[in-house]
DNA sequence: CCGATTTACGAAATCGATTTCGTAAAGTGT
DNA sequence: ACACTTTACGAAATCGATTTCGTAAATCGG
């Protein structure tokens, strides 16, 4: 029913090949052709069909997007991401295609991969497993991993730099004198987590603090972990002077726990999470936490990405970014 | 490169047609064949490439979902409302495709519409023109918008009860003895805003309170503005003993504002929100809301929209959702 | 003015599937 | 055994663009 590139050929008396080419600034089609041709075509408003080009030019000019369910679970982390994300990409003349539920396995990832209906993909996953990563490079398909580093090297990746941001909060801590601090960890799965912790157990030990096992809980990413998690820490018979939160949510949590005994911030214990997410910056005292860039983060990993689907032999590209301390109420006042 | 329809033709010795039909199911294709067909299209590690399909069927099994940037400010609503819309989309076999800073105008609405890269689209808007309306209808595209009512008696959305929910919250506020209720209002566009005001207005006429334009400050979709608000209400000669905040967001900066002055809640102060957003669940204290069902709103936009794919002709659907009060220690304690 | 190059265009193949229509072969009823 | 319906498959058109290759006409150089 649309205007196809036929009616204006048909119009002006013209070859396809010639509007085609008039269309997309072939060098062999004179300049009065040229105007004729896209005067028409706005003219009779026409716009070429997604569907058709791709087929013959084997792109889409779209990339995927999957993300896992539990990465979901973190509102903001998500919507950050993907508003960098959609901006990089519509401004390079790309869209995103989102994908959550069912692109978890490797079968329908594969059946994903193989249909073409994206370009290339961009995995924000806890943890993308070696047999995903091995199947993606056999398929030779570009894809990058956002948000966490992959231990496999010609895998891309673009990540927030967890270990020194958490290594800089524990300084931040120590500088204001706390010695027991307290870590809420995870079930450890993927590096966000190791990266983190490895800062926390690598900065006590260098400053000739012993790790204490009491003082590491784990949470999980659910409701009220962090909750039970901050009240098991002030049940110690020595309890922490201050508490590292996986992240932010997890921070928000154990206040409540905190507030719940009375127990007031900085003064009494100290807090700090992780990631900047909005909700540490609505919290009552506000959360001191380590800022992901997450619309950067989205940002790059777009753009490189663009650069592989053009490119797919470039090298892998693992990149860390930057994180930005912001000190808030719950460590420190004014 | 990939294996096609045609690679397993030739390996069987079928024709192309006769593979399709085998794959699809048709019912002229005996039941040894089809078996052998699937067979062999594992085994080949077949899947169908999607642009050719979209090409041929004029679908693509996709919709689009077009944002507001200032919709993407509030990044609770932007996540919730897409899991939702994600799951019931990929439940029916269908993925989605994200606009969000360029499809603003006509002009390149046009250009996604006759692209044809999706069968239909969900509009999260704060508020969609007539003139977009109009166009959308004109190219018989299968469109719906969610979150807000439209004026238009020929376009289908699906919004949240923001009047019912709002005169609800009134009610809870009067019942605790609240009489002189501060408004925090937006610009007026959009039905959202005007839903809730008018219900607030209607509500004190209802019970012979007179509204007091004091008592209704402007905000704006911006950090600081419920923070000023706040402000600007409890300076009043008489000020208010209650603030219903148009958004969680607001009302949460509307808290740091009461908390500044000493203001305790909701002793001194009762404090309510609308969207049910995370920020005002993690407030100190906690922020009584009318919490929107997001996650359905996505996932009915979603399946009405499939609906209307499946059958343009359909009559328009306007549907209202209802919102869900939760009763927090901003309002009342235990 | 003549051979060589450039310019401007068209014919046809192609991308990979779906779908219509036609037709042998097999099955059915009487 | 004969007309008739089913069954099972293939040929070919089609979706709408892009791209390669070929060629007539125009231009150029000396």
């Amino acid at each position: 029913m649309s205007v196809t590139i036929e009616d204006i050929s048909k119009k002006l008396n013209l070859s396809t090949s010639t509007v085609s080419k008039a269309l997309n600034g072939y060098k062999d089609v004179s300049e009065k052709t040229r105007e004729l041709v896209r005067g028409t075509a706005k003219e009779l408003g026409y716009h070429p069909s997604a569907a058709a080009r791709n087929l013959r030019r084997q792109r889409t000019d779209k990339i995927g997007f999957i993300f896992n369910n539990s990465v979901m679970y973190i509102s903001d982390y998500f919507a950050e991401v993907i508003v960098g994300a959609t901006t990089a990409a519509e401004a390079a003349g790309h869209n995103i295609v989102l994908y959550i539920g069912e692109a978890g396995s490797p079968d329908s990832l594969l059946k994903l991969i193989r249909a073409k209906e994206v370009d290339g993909f961009v995995f924000v996953w806890n943890h993308v497993p070696a047999n995903i990563v091995e199947m993606l490079l056999e398929e030779r398909t570009p894809f990058i991993v956002l948000g966490r580093r992959v231990g496999h090297p010609q895998a891309s990746w673009i990540a927030p730099d967890n270990y020194n941001g958490a290594y800089a909060l524990m300084q931040h801590l120590y500088d204001l004198g706390h010695r027991r601090i307290g870590f809420t960890t995870r079930p450890s799965m993927g590096r966000t987590n190791d990266d983190r912790f490895n800062a926390y157990k690598d900065f006590l030990i260098q400053n000739g603090i012993q790790v204490d096992p009491d003082l590491i809980v784990e949470t999980r990413l659910e409701p009220l972990s962090g909750y039970h998690a901050g009240h098991q820490l002030l049940d110690l018979a020595k309890p922490p002077t201050a508490i590292f939160a996986f992240h932010d949510y997890v921070a928000v949590d154990a206040q409540k726990a905190i507030l719940e005994r009375g127990l007031s911030m900085p003064d009494d214990i100290a807090l700090v999470g992780f990631d900047g997410l909005s909700v540490g910056r609505f919290a009552a005292p506000p959360i001191t936490t380590a800022i992901q860039p997450l619309a950067d983060i989205g940002r790059e990993s777009v753009a490189t990405l663009l650069k592989r689907i053009e490119n797919n032999s470039l090298p892998p590209i693992q990149k860390t970014l930057p994180v930005t301390l912001e000190f808030r109420r719950s460590t420190a006042k004014n």
